[in-house]
DNA sequence: ACGTTAGACCACCAAATCTATAGACTATTG
DNA sequence: CAATAGTCTATAGATTTGGTGGTCTAACGT
């Protein structure tokens, strides 16, 4: 499950990545146009420059901005930052995996088999899309209802 | 993701698979040979048939046992019915779709692309996986124990 | 230089929900 | 009657989703 923290997270992503190369945004100016909780995006994107995925500055005129440009952030890095592991289930997991105590050889669980691969569909999705993709979306991706001309957020 | 409840109730249908046809199990039994806590598997048991998954019968020389053949029993449906939707976020889902409050407009929504994608990715195999491939599967299917050369990435 | 102040940063708190059970009782059937 | 499914209630613990209230840092005006 994607938590809202993880949602949050996402969309504060694609905020930043929206801003002209060298500007920062503020936590509140996020917040407001994205309709998160101010204090909830706060421990958010701390967690997220913890990672060395954003970079921010104190003081007045400081903020917060993309440490790297948007074609190197990957979804997947973000996703795992904020909720954790891909996969469904934790014996499925690459980059996390732990037995399960309840299976007595986890090589022979057919619920372990399945979700590895769920897990790999997964991941091959997330782990290959970078934030630029994600941004650029609009139309591009599987995903078209209608026209939908866009809507830029512009200035603030 | 999937929890203990999920991972338990595909465990019980497995084991149930592999009855020879027209036998029944007790939920005791299954508990046992599957190390999951009588009571607990009770209530999935329960669920799986309410949905018409399983049948039981009470009283002396009952028991739980499939309602149709393994073949005829797709993952996804089970895992549906007890862990609920497989969209990472709801408003991705396509069985029980709701629109997100914090998002002005779905259609534009990054996030909602992304996990759509996702959603339809984990579909593909759970909806298509049945109950006797599930089984079936030991050695035979896509996970192989040493590194995995996987990994294929076929469009969307 | 120096105080003001914007805004990141930090620590703890708390309600709501979800998870994973347990216990006791009821209903059904051979 | 005895075995076994079914039902109801409760609950401890974890997780999620925030909220409160402050501290720290650095730019800016004077």
């Amino acid at each position: 499950m994607l938590t809202k923290k993880g949602k949050y997270g996402l969309k504060a992503l694609v905020d930043l990545a929206r801003l002209a190369p060298g500007e920062t945004a503020f936590v509140s100016e996020i917040a407001l146009r994205n309709n998160i909780p101010k204090k909830f995006l706060d421990t958010i994107l701390l967690e997220l420059r913890n990672a060395g995925i954003l970079r921010s500055k104190k003081g007045p005129g400081g903020g917060y901005a993309l440490s790297q440009p948007a074609s190197a952030i990957r979804i997947g890095h973000a996703i795992r930052v904020l909720d954790g592991p891909l996969a469904p289930i934790r014996c499925a997991s690459r980059t996390a995996y732990e037995a399960c105590d309840d299976c007595a050889d986890p090589e022979t669980c057919q619920v372990r088999r399945s979700m590895t691969e769920v897990r790999d569909a997964i991941a091959a999705i997330l782990d290959t899309m970078t934030l630029e993709q994600f941004v650029a979306a609009p139309g591009a991706a599987g995903l078209v209802e209608e026209d939908e001309p866009v809507k830029k957020i512009v200035g603030r």
